[in-house]
DNA sequence: CCGGCTAGGTTACCCGTGGTAAGTTACCGG
DNA sequence: CCGGTAACTTACCACGGGTAACCTAGCCGG
């Protein structure tokens, strides 16, 4: 175990990595590799920074020179997701063709992302705890961004109804996504039909109406 | 309420408490409503043991003989909110007349609980990291009753839909109740309407069809 | 080529907090 | 009044987050 930091720090050379140093940016990209991989396969609490930093093959107060604290990464890791995440549905988003694609292409791309993003998707939604507030703010980022697309789609409605509309949908994916890792059978593309039938054509004409006092 | 100890250790008296004993299972309720307070107020990760067993008004290691662990006791919180949460709910929803009934009943219900219950709900949807499993649990409850109803109301379904769409619900529920909590204009009935908008009636009738091409 | 300056890095340490072993005492049955 | 036991306390350990003090690779001007 544990024969290779991270990638490969020590390379493949004999020599033991006599202590080489690296660019500010380069190292901070690297711990945060590392930390993601270690926070979502330990988790968060059990994960100790000198692990972290024994991955990146370095040792712990270079881990507190570029993020503060254990806290600090762990925020880290989650704000560069948070814009990957914003930049991955907007863009699919705006390649629809009216609301009701908008809704479905926006959705899928979201579930696909977490298939690419399978370790940043474990530590946001099953190790938030202390960064609950990093995490919803994702969530508010989120929100906000499906509040405005439904505000022009439907532009008669009550702002704080587009936001409650907009809570329903994040709040639908997120579960669907954390139930997609439960089982293989919910592909995306099955996850966004069963948001779909919900979220845009409603229960109502689904039921059997002869329950229906 | 409040018994006795809960929030005044030392009583009135001027006697310090002289060791006063107490039966196992009352010792265990007193534990329990100690920890979803102090755990929810400074959140999980921030609150010692000791903050727990001077607000109960023992000694650590009594948390111990009783819980095991901090986890545990964690786990026990959450453990007793869940046979709450299911009996409120399923209440609601046996009391109902038809499909649509019971999806406005058993929501509404499902947001007064929080209501009462606000510390174990923070204690829940925003402190839970090592409890993950455990709230998971509660989700895939209250998932499978949701699920069982719509059964019911919709014979013709294939199961695994019947899944999804509860998880839309349940995830919906959620995300409503935690903006509900920085947003106090919107009420248990007002949530409970942006979900049957969407769940039910959907959003494909609430758009501006000019704008769909 | 060399001396020195600085940013990147290490060693060695502190202390708070989860967790426990061993001793102490309140209450109950006889 | 007197054991016996379950409830409880004191005193302690160890692990991990966080830091102060020191070190050195590597560039840069002379």
């Amino acid at each position: 175990m544990e024969t290779s930091a991270a990638s490969t720090p020590a390379s493949s050379s004999s020599a033991p990595s006599p202590r080489r140093r690296v660019s500010r940016a380069e190292r901070e990209r690297q711990i945060l590799d590392a930390a993601v991989t270690v926070f979502s396969e330990r988790g968060y609490a059990n994960a100790s920074m000198d692990a972290v930093a024994e991955r990146v093959g370095v040792t712990k107060p270079v881990l507190y020179t570029h993020f503060g604290s254990k806290e600090g990464l762990l925020l880290a890791c989650v704000s560069r997701a948070r814009t990957e995440l914003l930049e991955v549905t907007s863009e699919a988003a705006f390649a629809a063709e009216g609301p009701e694609d908008m809704l479905r292409r926006g959705t899928l791309a979201f579930f696909r992302f977490l298939d690419d993003r399978a370790p940043a998707f474990t530590l946001l939604y099953s190790e938030a705890s202390i960064a609950a507030e990093a995490v919803e703010a994702i969530r508010a980022q989120q929100t906000d961004f499906i509040a405005g697309l439904l505000g022009v789609a439907a532009p008669g409605a009550d702002p704080l109804q587009l936001q409650g509309w907009a809570q329903v949908i994040v709040g639908a994916c997120e579960r669907l996504a954390v139930w997609r890792k439960r089982d293989p059978r919910v592909t995306a593309e099955r996850a966004t039909e069963y948001l779909m039938d919900l979220a845009w054509g409603g229960l109502a004409g689904r039921t059997d109406r002869s329950v229906d006092p």
